[in-house]
DNA sequence: ATTTAGTGGATAGTTGCGCTATCGGATAGA
DNA sequence: TCTATCCGATAGCGCAACTATCCACTAAAT
């Protein structure tokens, strides 16, 4: 297949295409002569899954560009697991946080095997600081619950990269599901949200229903 | 207080502030005489909350921008409800999405009462799409499980709205809590995903521990 | 053998966003 | 009066993610 038709059948414009590949996201076409390349199953995936990260997982091309190449590369499954915990980690600074908050977070994490450069737990720990500044509440209660529904989540993603047949699938699943998890549980937690409303309160929440 | 000290206690740049300001996410300071303003504890929470939305909940301008003009009208809790939803959701095309994906997500929410142009469906629905698409696998069991997970973070927000005193601070509580949740439950989750590991498979996964 | 459509590679331009910097006129406070 | 500060408006900046052109070249159709 060449360009045209690869743009054409991915749905992804020739420009966008060339602008992936200068990124080093999306490797040349094989057998290139110097103005012909091929693309066959192969680039369709990769590109397919450029685009998930990119529009489903909303990462940056620089964050993107990073998980593929922990990808290409012979890392280990740790070592894959970590790049992208720290793709969807917004930088924290340690520096910045108020100790309470992080022993807050660490006491809902009580009996967790964490390292403390975690990034989740540097990122919930300010959420923590925020969330407690902004509405000047203990919300401790609150946090404990996330901790127990986090557990529940982290089992299904760790049973699910174990279901993979072998290291390639196993990697690419710990990529894809630490992203796309992430928007998963947000999507379904907004659904629980409109359900949980309606059977508290039968009547006052029906949705644009006349 | 004056702009100086306002900008110097809050830590916002005097550009930023103004920059607020145009955008109408702040308003002008009180008793404002053609060249000064007055700006109180009521601006800088304000300000608090705005930057909270902006960098811990990742929001844009626009966004923020759309959530407060919530909070200041005189909606009702689910209306502003759904002006949170809405806007920490991307936006999703039914139109695009697989009837299958569709159908896996409602199946996954048996038994929740869920409208059907609830973001947080179309958004789970489009991630099961995505994610089956890349992996080549039926997810239906991940999925589940998030479900499970999401339905107990939901309770914990809705009692911790129910737990305000009044319309104003249940109110509020909806739109942080709804936006820093999101954030929470990620970083929770990337905790329990080492803990997880590193509990399943007790020797591999060291984080940089010499 | 000669067009001709298509290609790779390079480079420049566009759009949107979140600030940031500067300026001019006015005024509060010493 | 004088000086520091303010408001309001406008312009500019830096980054990110594309998008659009251009050119030399070549595979393939005639």
């Amino acid at each position: 297949m060449r360009m045209a038709e690869f743009s054409h059948t991915s749905g992804v414009p020739v420009a966008t295409i060339k602008y992936y590949q200068r990124e080093r996201l999306l490797p040349a076409g094989q057998n290139a002569t110097p103005n012909q390349a091929d693309y066959g199953a192969t680039h369709l995936d990769r590109l397919r899954l450029i685009r998930t990260l990119l529009e489903v997982g909303g990462l940056s091309v620089a964050a993107t560009r990073r998980v593929l190449e922990a990808l290409d590369s012979d890392a280990t499954l740790p070592e894959v697991f970590e790049v992208a915990q720290h793709v969807v980690s917004a930088e924290v600074d340690p520096n910045l946080l108020d100790p309470a908050s992080l022993a807050r977070i660490d006491s809902v994490m009580a009996g967790w095997h964490v390292s403390p450069e975690n990034p989740g737990r540097l990122a919930a720990a300010r959420v923590a600081q925020s969330f407690e500044a902004v509405s000047q509440a203990d919300a401790r209660g609150w946090f404990g619950r996330y901790a127990e529904a986090a557990l529940i989540i982290a089992e299904a993603d760790l049973d699910e990269i174990d279901a993979r047949p072998d290291r390639e699938a196993k990697t690419e699943t710990v990529v894809v599901g630490t992203v796309l998890g992430d928007v998963l549980i947000s999507g379904l937690r907004r659904a629980a949200q409109e359900h949980v409303t309606s059977t508290r309160y039968p009547s006052s929440e029906s949705r644009h229903h006349p």
